[in-house]
DNA sequence: GTTATGGGAG
DNA sequence: CTCCCATAAC
């Protein structure tokens, strides 16, 4: 079973770059973020051609999450249950027998800033949502944009980016404590490389020089982790007519 | 040698479609308006690799004209001598021992209009621009977006349309007075059919309907009027990915 | 840089 | 419907 996580940066803007990497790649399931569309206006057309069931939750011009499969859906919900006015940045459905909780972390803007606070309180959410719903024993897929590289080893240059909100220690350490209830580094399991990244910024021809930083994330309870295979960066899509600021990072599992 | 009129609609939005169309069509000389861009931003290396010599007086977002040619250019010039500080809709230059007045004339907006009189006005100070600097003797053409139908014939509702500043009596006579100098439709030598047109609006289906305006004109003083052999319009390019609302006219000469 | 928006223009 | 712009977010 073959899972994978993709900001794609407007699933509109995206959509042939998505289409053909589906195609190609054939995936079980994909988690994207950043789609940037509202529900009514979703290209459900498009993925029913391909072949892809789906289920998203998305607002207009920011963020916005959508999952596909191939298998059926099933249990799906969205959002935290006691904030229904909350942005369209969590999407939780089963598939093939595993949770699957498709999320985009809030970015945070600056340290100072109520979207950093923001951020950190919607990590502590997070954990208190899984801690509420299911058990660490069961097979769980928490996979997406967390907006944070968890260790100095995840980006491109931890002195330069120190104090960033995607490289900052209270982000880190909000991501390490909805981690410690039950989820595994499935990327970190199988590869202890530096310079793997998910994210280049537009600017500066960061690409190009891997100027990079980690933000996307595949991590699994004991169970699933136990059965993963693989888990890597495919760097193809950036190349592609109309990248992403971000690429695809892949999971094979046993299951 | 082929000479073509296409109204881009921007030149950059428009890259592709036209860099194609040269490519298979392989024209003499090209002359686009409302290329809405920038001297400073002019994309000459897409143009360089396509194997095409080019002039061009632009501005920001509206209007522009650039010409393209296979030979070389000289004697360029650019607007009226009068008024260095005018809108970026005229372009001379000489190619092949033709002088070539690529122009984009003013739209007009509506009779009443201040705009309107800025039209007449252009038509006029362009007459006078030919007599002053020209012979009718000499093998001039005058080529591009005129924004005038002349003709009942050149517009899919006569009646609807009255009082258009398109089709508007005093548009086609200021444009009559300056074809009075010695300028031969090039287009209506070859056809005569009702029908053909060079402009369809983008809203309501106008394309599909085929409720155009003839706008674009190929001039051409007599010693070329009498050395064409053809005259067309080629509404390939509107079928493109990005279809510009107008459509190359195409006259061929043996010169 | 690249996406989105809304307003102005045709 | 398709451009342009300015602004905002990341």
């Amino acid at each position: 079973m073959k899972v994978v996580s993709f900001n794609v940066n407007s699933l509109r803007a995206r959509l042939a770059v998505v289409l053909g990497w589906l195609s190609e790649f054939q995936p079980d399931v994909l988690c994207t973020q950043e789609t940037k569309v509202q529900d009514v206006d979703f290209p459900t057309d498009a993925f029913d051609e391909a072949g892809y069931k789906y289920v998203f939750k998305g607002q207009k011009s920011y963020n916005g999450v959508a999952t596909f499969s191939k298998g059926q859906t099933s249990n799906v919900a969205s959002g935290f249950a006691d904030e229904p006015k909350d942005e369209a940045r969590l999407i939780k459905t089963e598939i093939n027998g595993i949770v699957i909780v498709n999320s985009y972390v809030p970015q945070g803007y600056s340290p100072e800033s109520e979207k950093f606070e923001y951020k950190l309180n919607w990590f502590k959410r997070l954990g208190e949502y899984f801690k509420k719903n299911f058990e660490p024993t069961d097979p769980v897929l928490w996979v997406g944009d967390f907006n944070v590289a968890p260790k100095p080893i995840d980006v491109y240059d931890p002195a330069a980016l120190s104090g960033h909100v995607c490289f900052h220690p209270e982000a880190q350490k909000a991501m390490k404590e909805v981690m410690a209830w039950g989820f595994i580094d499935v990327f970190r399991k199988h590869c202890s490389e530096a310079g793997q990244y998910t994210f280049w910024d537009y600017r500066l021809n960061s690409f190009k020089r891997n100027l990079g930083w980690r933000l996307d994330h595949i991590m699994a309870t004991q169970p699933l982790a136990k059965k993963s295979t693989d888990c890597y960066i495919d760097k193809k899509p950036r190349l592609a007519e109309k990248p992403s600021d971000h690429t695809p990072i892949v999971a094979e599992f046993d299951w």
